[in-house]
DNA sequence: GTTACACCTG
DNA sequence: CAGGTGTAAC
């Protein structure tokens, strides 16, 4: 609504206090520092279809998809966090009773177990970043081994394609798949969904050689062959790009290391359909941005009369760089396992989620095999899904009983499934490229719906359940399913303000006078009790107006209680009255359904 | 009557 | 975090 009343407190300290660790381009040398090499994949590319004659091109092509694919399931078999089964059996299916107590029981405690930073977390985050960048090395590894076959291919009618020959492909091509992500050439998203600033700092480098690329190329061949060539290295760019764009995304929201912080450049990466363009330049991408400077609304100013605040709640599309700065934090991620079972249609969607899975918090990231393989084995998806497999059943299984603690109210739930099934299903065909479908509906809130539903809390503590439909996409939402999502954040409203007063009534003890003195700082302790509940496990960076809310919200409970207004029964309603006109825009990643979460029942 | 909320409880 | 309850607004 007035996005320029976003007045920017400059009193707030809390602005100020912006020293954060910027990991940046951890990832991104990595990523390049990788050996090139990665032969165990490529081994079985035969080589000899490289001298194919030019009629064979469908066979080629055919061939070359089907490396495509022989490559991905190789990948879907690489080494896979185990956990130890830590996880009980999630589900009762027999009783929804007592499928609620488990679940109240059972599913927090595995959600919040791995999110737990701390010395234990180090393990997992170590393991996963380097494993993920390998993976993706090998991506774009066969990216470019894929574009020199055919570059080859079409060298017969044109230069030498001898040992030295690939030079010809490989030299502009060879800079170009070194990123692999950043090279799209028919743009389908490339302009929107780079994974990183850096991706797409790269990939602007990259459409530069690109022209030339292929206008060297083309000088090779017949026009036809040429054209087909093309539509070849599109299709097949294309298809490894945008998984490699999808594990970057998922990868970077869900950092299993110290990747990079990112900006919703890529939130368009999203196979979901509700991709949105990457704001032109500029801020978009670079996101280690003085949040200070952020158009962060409503911003709340202690002392300013609450009047001239902007009290929109307005979805006005947020040019907010949430600043998801993912903060490197160590984390325990599932040691790797190995599955051997892969559902054989899912081999790709399960490579990324492999891919994900490793992530430092596999239980948010969930096998997505069941969307793409509705008829996969239990076995597999149990093996596959080590760190939770008991949480993971098959969504058949699942659908036959009400997953969710609504006993009678979630059974109108049921005839839905059907439909969902073959929408998902649709999609999967439609989408058949894509890495993982995204856009399913859920007809019941999971752990990764409660844990985005607590990061939104930085941003609105009133969420209406038109914002609500809005931001969780991928939940079919019902009279039960809205009011437990209601539920939630009155219980984070809850927590917030049980610790906003009894901090205010420490300051109070503790001698303070001016509620102007009561800032919250990143480092002060209720900011650290309440990103501690909001954000155990401290893998997203509260927004700095969540620290001008809290700080105003500190304050006005200090007024009031120095005032003693807390004699009244009602003395908090104007409390939060206030309050609730101060939610911020939710930045629009958080509109994907694969954010952050993707979870076991995804 | 429904919805959303705060509050209390387990 | 969910359930229950009372309240207030629509």
């Amino acid at each position: 609504m007035d996005p320029n009343s976003s007045l920017h407190s400059p009193p707030s300290q809390a602005c100020l206090h912006l020293a954060q660790p910027c990991i940046e381009d951890g990832r991104s040398l990595s990523l390049q520092e990788q050996g090139r090499d990665s032969p165990f994949l490529w081994r079985q590319v035969p080589s000899s279809s490289i001298a194919d004659p030019d009629w064979f091109w469908d066979e080629h092509i055919q061939a070359k998809r089907a490396r495509v694919e022989t490559i991905v399931r190789g990948m879907s078999v690489s080494p896979n966090p185990l956990v130890p089964g830590s996880t009980p059996a999630r589900d009762s299916l027999c009783c929804p009773e007592k499928s609620r107590e488990r679940k109240r029981k059972q599913s927090l405690p595995v959600q919040q177990g791995p999110l737990k930073p701390g010395p234990a977390g180090d393990r997992g985050s170590r393991k996963g970043g380097p494993w993920v960048r390998e993976q993706l090395h090998l991506l774009k590894q066969q990216l470019r081994h894929l574009q020199e076959h055919i570059l080859q291919a079409a060298g017969p009618r044109a230069t030498a394609q001898g040992p030295g020959g690939s030079e010809t492909g490989r030299g502009p091509l060879g800079v170009k798949q070194r990123n692999g992500w950043g090279s799209r050439p028919w743009g389908v998203d490339s302009d929107q969904h780079q994974g990183s600033s850096r991706g797409r700092f790269v990939a602007e480098k990259h459409r530069v050689c690109e022209g030339k690329t292929q206008s060297e190329e083309s000088r090779f061949l017949p026009s036809g062959a040429g054209a087909l060539l093309e539509i070849l290295k599109k299709e097949l760019t294309g298809a490894v790009s945008q998984a490699v764009d999808s594990v970057l995304q998922k990868v970077l929201l869900n950092p299993p290391g110290p990747l990079t912080q990112l900006g919703r450049s890529f939130q368009g990466l999203v196979p979901d359909g509700k991709s949105e363009p990457c704001p032109p330049e500029g801020g978009a991408c670079k996101d280690p941005l003085p949040l200070a400077a952020l158009p962060t609304r409503a911003q709340p100013q202690a002392g300013l009369p609450l009047g001239t605040l902007s009290l929109a709640k307005p979805l006005d599309p947020p040019n907010y760089p949430v600043s998801p700065r993912m903060i490197p934090k160590p984390y325990q991620g599932p040691p790797a396992n190995c599955p051997l079972a892969v559902p054989p249609h899912s081999q790709e969607g399960q490579v990324l989620t492999q891919l994900l899975g490793r992530g430092p918090r596999g239980h948010w990231h969930g096998s997505l095999s069941q969307d793409s393989s509705p008829q996969s084995q239990p076995s597999s998806e149990v093996a596959l899904r080590p760190w939770g497999a008991a949480k993971m059943r098959p969504l058949a299984l699942r659908q036959q009983q009400c997953p969710w603690p609504f006993t009678s109210t979630c059974l109108e739930r049921l005839p839905l499934i059907p439909s969902v099934k073959t929408e998902q299903d649709g999609l999967q065909a439609v989408t058949n490229a894509l890495p993982f479908p995204s856009s399913h509906i859920q007809e019941g809130l999971n752990p990764g719906h409660l844990k985005k539903a607590k990061l939104m809390f930085f941003f609105t503590r009133y969420p209406s359940s038109n914002l609500l439909k809005a931001y969780f996409p991928d939940v079919q939402f019902n009279r039960c399913v809205t009011s437990q999502m209601i539920k939630w954040f009155s219980n984070f409203r809850e927590f917030y303000y049980i610790q906003m007063e009894k901090f205010a009534r420490q300051a109070i003890s503790d001698g303070v006078t001016n509620p102007k003195m009561l800032v919250v700082l990143r480092d002060s302790e209720l900011f650290r009790t309440l990103n501690m509940h909001y954000n155990k496990g401290n893998d997203f960076e509260a927004p700095d107006c969540f620290l001008e809310i809290a700080s105003l919200t500190l304050q006005e409970f200090f007024r009031a209680v120095s005032a003693g207004k807390d004699s009244d029964p009602s003395w908090k309603k104007p409390i939060y009255k206030i309050i609730s006109k101060l939610d911020s825009d939710i930045p629009e990643i958080f509109k994907s359904s694969s954010y952050p979460q993707e979870l076991f029942r995804n």
